[in-house]
DNA sequence: TTACTCCTGGCC
DNA sequence: GGCCAGGAGTAA
């Protein structure tokens, strides 16, 4: 499930591959993932194929879990890797199953496969502008921004009495945290997920923050968290699951005190958090 | 604020 | 055979 590790592990492996060269020739192979302008009609593909092949790639940017692919002629690609997509770079003539949507031909010979089994992920065009033109409005400032401080941190998701793990789960006020790594920076600030944002005093702010970047720092030296089907964009797995201390450790003992781990519901998501350690809504 | 939808592989 | 996972959009 790729979140903001995860999709910048694969924009550090696609960006020095890709920058600059040509897309000889961009393959859709189907068109319900794609995001286009209205007069594309009723055939994305037909208009995404001739949109973006002959056209250098200049910048491979990430924002929250958007990959952020800039062409040249002010146009450009936001994808999302949906829960189970991938990027990975291969050589060329790489078979491809009926999974894998989108293939970039690079002008050297090497390919690039997007893959999503689920299809949850999308290409949004951006058809006169940089890529993040296409998801401005759905995706708010960078979580590993650093001009993101904590006044403005706890501003955006403060002042509502909704829960502190949907806050920071909504992409719109903080972009990047998924439900596996909300989980375990909750678990790291010792604050419960239920507890509502506006409860959250300036040292708890401080705190989140802190511990979130840490998480997430952590989670990308190690590659990344697969489950299943995630994969860098040399088609490696993820090394972080074992380091994961709270997502998926149901009825385990908290490595932090005497408690245990449970799992809740909280805006309709499974959640992991101690009871007991993880200070709780009054 | 909640519930449903999309979709498929993996698991019981 | 059915349920679950989940990001994000939309509907109730």
């Amino acid at each position: 499930m790729p979140e903001l590790p995860e999709v910048e592990t694969v924009r550090r492996g696609l960006a020095p591959r890709c920058t600059g060269r040509r897309i000889g020739r961009a393959e859709f192979r189907r068109g319900d993932i794609l995001i286009v302008p209205e007069e594309a009609g009723d055939d994305p593909a037909r208009w995404a194929a001739p949109f973006t092949g002959g056209r250098t790639i200049i910048r491979v940017g990430r924002q929250g879990k958007y990959l952020l692919l800039d062409m040249d002629g002010d146009a450009g690609w936001a994808v999302h890797l949906g829960m189970s997509g991938s990027m990975v770079v291969h050589a060329e003539d790489t078979p491809a199953d009926q999974h894998t949507h989108v293939i970039l031909h690079l002008d050297d010979g090497v390919e690039v496969h997007y893959r999503a089994p689920r299809r949850f992920g999308r290409w949004i065009a951006a058809p006169c502008g940089p890529a993040l033109s296409a998801v401005q409005d759905r995706v708010g400032i960078d979580i590993l921004d650093p001009t993101l401080d904590v006044d403005e941190f706890a501003n955006r998701l403060g002042g509502s009495r909704a829960t502190i793990k949907s806050r920071l789960m909504d992409q719109r006020l903080v972009a990047g945290l998924g439900n596996i790594y909300a989980d375990e920076a909750l678990f790291a600030a010792a604050v419960h997920p239920m507890c509502p944002a506006s409860d959250l005093d300036v040292g708890q702010w401080a705190t989140l923050l802190r511990c979130t970047r840490a998480v997430l720092h952590r989670a990308l030296g190690n590659g990344g968290t697969t489950f299943s089907s995630y994969r860098d964009a040399a088609g490696r797995r993820g090394g972080h699951s074992d380091h994961l201390r709270v997502y998926g450790r149901e009825s385990e003992d908290c490595l932090r005190c005497s408690g245990y781990v449970e799992r809740i519901k909280v805006a309709g998501r499974s959640t992991h958090c101690c009871a007991t350690c993880q200070r709780a809504p009054v």
